[in-house]
DNA sequence: CGGTCTCTTTTGAATTGATCAAATCAAATG
DNA sequence: CATTTGATTTGATCAATTCAAAAGAGACCG
C-alpha cells in the first residue's frame, strides 16, 4: 500500500483535494485518531477546513477501503490507514491509547466460534484491553 | 447466578425498587438489549418509569457486576445479564441481532497477542460479524 | 485554455445516545 | 412510624455524528 496521499486517492478514483490529502497526512502521523483529533491536526495546516469535511473525507476513505474505522467501547470512532490485513488492537483502559496487534496466522482457527447460532460468520474482531506502559508507570509512581 | 431480580439486587446490596426489578425482568426476556428497548419493555408494565431511570439502573447493574455492557460498532450500548464468564458475541451485520458465543477454553492461548507493545493485557474481547439465519434467508428470497 | 459537469466542501441544523444536576420521592433500618 | 439514605423524576446539556442545501472547486473535453 502506498502512503502517498495523492496516489492513494487517484488509485481509488477519488478527486485529489486539499482536505483529503491533509486528512491522510494526519492519519500517517496519528495512526489511530478520532475525527476531532484529525480535525485539529488538519486545521494546523489547512485552517479553513471544516469538521464536516473531515467527517466526509473519513467516510469516503472508509467506503473506498483506504481507511478502516474502529469503534472501541467508550471511545469515539477511530480511523487508521492500515487496511486489508485483518489485524487487531490493544486499547489502554486508562488513556485510550491504541496499538496494533498482528493476527497470528497460526492461530486463526481459534477465531472460529464453536457454536454460531446459525450465523454465517464473515470475520472476527479482537480487542485486547490492558494498561499501556506510560499509564502503568504513572500509577506505580502515584501509589508509592 | 440467580435470575430472580429481587435476590440479585439484595445480594448486591442494592435496594429493591420497581424500576430495577422491571429492568432485570426485561433483560431476562431480551438478553442483549439497548437502553431504549429496555425502556419500551419496562414501560409496558411500569409506564411511569423514565428513560433516565433505565439508564441509572443499567449503570448500577453494570457497576455492581449484575449486568455487562457491550458496545458493538455502529450499535448503541447493549446490556446482558450473563456475567462472570468471559464469553463473546456474534453480531448480525444486517439486523444487529446478537448471540452469545462461548469462549472455547482449549483455544484460550490464541487470544494472547504476540506483540503487546508494552501493554499489560487484562482481557480479550472478541466480536464475530456475520449474517444471521433470518437475514440470510431474507436476502436469498429477494435475489431470486 | 476555458467551459462544463460532477463531485466536494461549507454552512447550519438536526439527531441519537447518553450524562449531569437538582428536587422529589420511596426503600430500609431501628 | 420516623428517619435517613439512596433512587427516581424532571429538565437541561453534551458529545459524536449525520443530513441537507448552497456554494465552490477538481477533472475532463473541446
Amino acid at each position: 500500500m502506498d502512503l502517498d496521499a495523492r496516489t492513494m486517492l487517484a488509485d481509488s478514483g477519488l478527486r485529489i483535494t486539499a482536505p483529503r490529502v491533509a486528512v491522510i497526512d494526519a492519519l500517517v502521523e496519528m495512526p489511530h485518531a478520532a475525527a476531532d483529533a484529525i480535525f485539529a491536526k488538519v486545521s494546523e495546516t489547512l485552517p479553513r477546513t471544516s469538521l464536516q469535511a473531515v467527517y466526509n473525507v473519513l467516510g469516503d476513505l472508509a467506503t473506498h477501503g483506504l481507511a478502516r474505522r474502529i469503534e472501541p467501547a467508550g471511545s469515539p470512532a477511530l480511523y487508521e490507514l492500515r487496511v486489508g490485513d485483518n489485524h487487531h488492537h490493544v486499547v489502554c483502559t486508562h488513556c485510550g491509547k491504541v496499538a496494533d496487534v498482528d493476527c497470528s496466522v497460526g492461530h486463526a482457527p481459534c477465531l472460529t466460534p464453536s457454536e454460531t447460532h446459525g450465523f454465517a460468520i464473515a470475520e472476527a474482531e479482537v480487542t485486547y484491553w490492558g494498561v499501556c506502559t506510560e499509564c502503568r508507570e504513572a500509577s506505580v509512581a502515584t501509589v508509592h
